[in-house]
DNA sequence: AATGATAATTTTGCATTCAAAAATGTAAAA
DNA sequence: TTTTACATTTTTGAATGCAAAATTATCATT
């Protein structure tokens, strides 16, 4: 197995939530599961360590990492930032049949959304703003996109919406890809970041903070 | 020799350009020197190659990243994002003593401007971008901004410049100070895009990527 | 029974070792 | 002389072993 695929694989693990937020990472447990030896996996702990998902204490162990309502608050921040810059990037540099499969996924989250199937439509959105990511043209953007995007992912796209906010979700979608097919690259980037920002604020109020040991899991189920 | 020290001396070592773009890392000499084992040498390197500082090449070890033009366009873009979204946040968030330090640590970059000394003047100026993503308040933010900065900043505080540019760029950053003083915080995300975009230019017309094996050191000394 | 000291156990961090892969060197053949 | 096949050496990637640190368990004392 690939030292790649290690870091992969664990770090799946994390975002599954298959070891919660400031749990324990056993060692030997994901040594025997993975078929590899202490030396590989603690390479990949120090990697996933760098990207913010898990924190290691000296002499101590690594643990998952856990968000505080101050980290989310922040991840989200920059997460606007990002998703700004690449919207206005890919009004400029995106396709016209690049558009066209973004409306085309569109149309699918909104039918989603109107069969009120939110797992569908979570994942529906979410492809939707990584294509604009992608559609920026920029590797090094996507990266940290990914990396930050990542560490917030289980509160963005799991948290229950009401009605009214599912419903202005999608009304904020339609002027995102509005915005895209105008290619009017400021308004996209407006929207974004509005956008985000009242996701922010869905997380924040449902006390998604993963402080003390709060099971995502559990609170979903 | 803890972990993260390890990281940040070989870090270091890159960014001094001890060993440059495209040079393989002599694994057991960095062992010697650093006197530790194989061990948390390769787990630093492999942290350093998702910072995208270290590149890894399968059973054919490791050698410090090379940025392509390509490469350093797409980092500068992402660099003008974090540093405008850091502009805005930090005219939000900066108390009056924190703008009082940027405006002396302004002052003194002017002086060194006048002195025409190159090497403080660049000291100065990167301490003072710093200081603003600092006065952003958000970690995470600061986090990217470092491990962006960290790839492009042999080419950003090394580039020679004009006698013009120089001018310009000491006047934006009179501009920069003046959007902070005022908060404004949009004034000051377009004056610190604008002065990114102009160095990029000069970074890329100066020829700095670092493709086949363009040695850095050489053309400055 | 509760508390604190001490011993046993586990876990961590690193050095060492070992097998596999790549690079290098050598010699024979064209 | 050049090229190719083969052997040797070096280097990489990962498993194991070992010492130090931390955790847990045990037991004596109050």
């Amino acid at each position: 197995m690939l030292h790649e695929e290690v870091v992969g694989r664990i770090r799946a693990i994390l975002l599954d939530g298959e070891i919660p937020p400031g749990a324990r990472i056993p060692e030997r447990e994901l040594c025997e599961r993975l078929q590899i030896s202490r030396t590989p996996l603690r390479e990949a702990l120090k990697v996933l360590a760098a990207e913010g998902l898990v924190q290691l204490l000296p002499h101590r162990g690594s643990r998952a990492a856990k968000l505080t309502d101050k980290d989310m608050r922040d991840l989200f921040e920059v997460c606007q930032g990002l998703e700004a810059l690449a919207g206005e990037l890919a009004c400029e540099r995106i396709t016209d049949a690049g558009i066209d499969e973004i409306a085309a996924a569109h149309a699918a989250m909104v039918q989603h959304y109107r069969e009120r199937d939110l797992i569908q439509y979570y994942r529906g959105n979410r492809a939707i703003h990584e294509a604009i990511v992608t559609a920026a043209g920029n590797p090094a953007l996507a990266g940290l996109y990914a990396s930050v995007t990542a560490r917030i992912r289980r509160a963005r796209y799991v948290t229950p919406m009401t009605p009214q906010r599912w419903a202005l979700a999608v009304k904020e979608h339609d002027a995102i890809l509005n915005a895209l097919q105008r290619r009017d690259g400021v308004g996209l980037a407006h929207i974004l970041r509005a956008h985000l920002r009242h996701k922010r604020e869905e997380v924040l109020q449902a006390g998604f903070a993963e402080a003390e040991g709060n099971d995502l899991t559990l609170r979903i189920a």
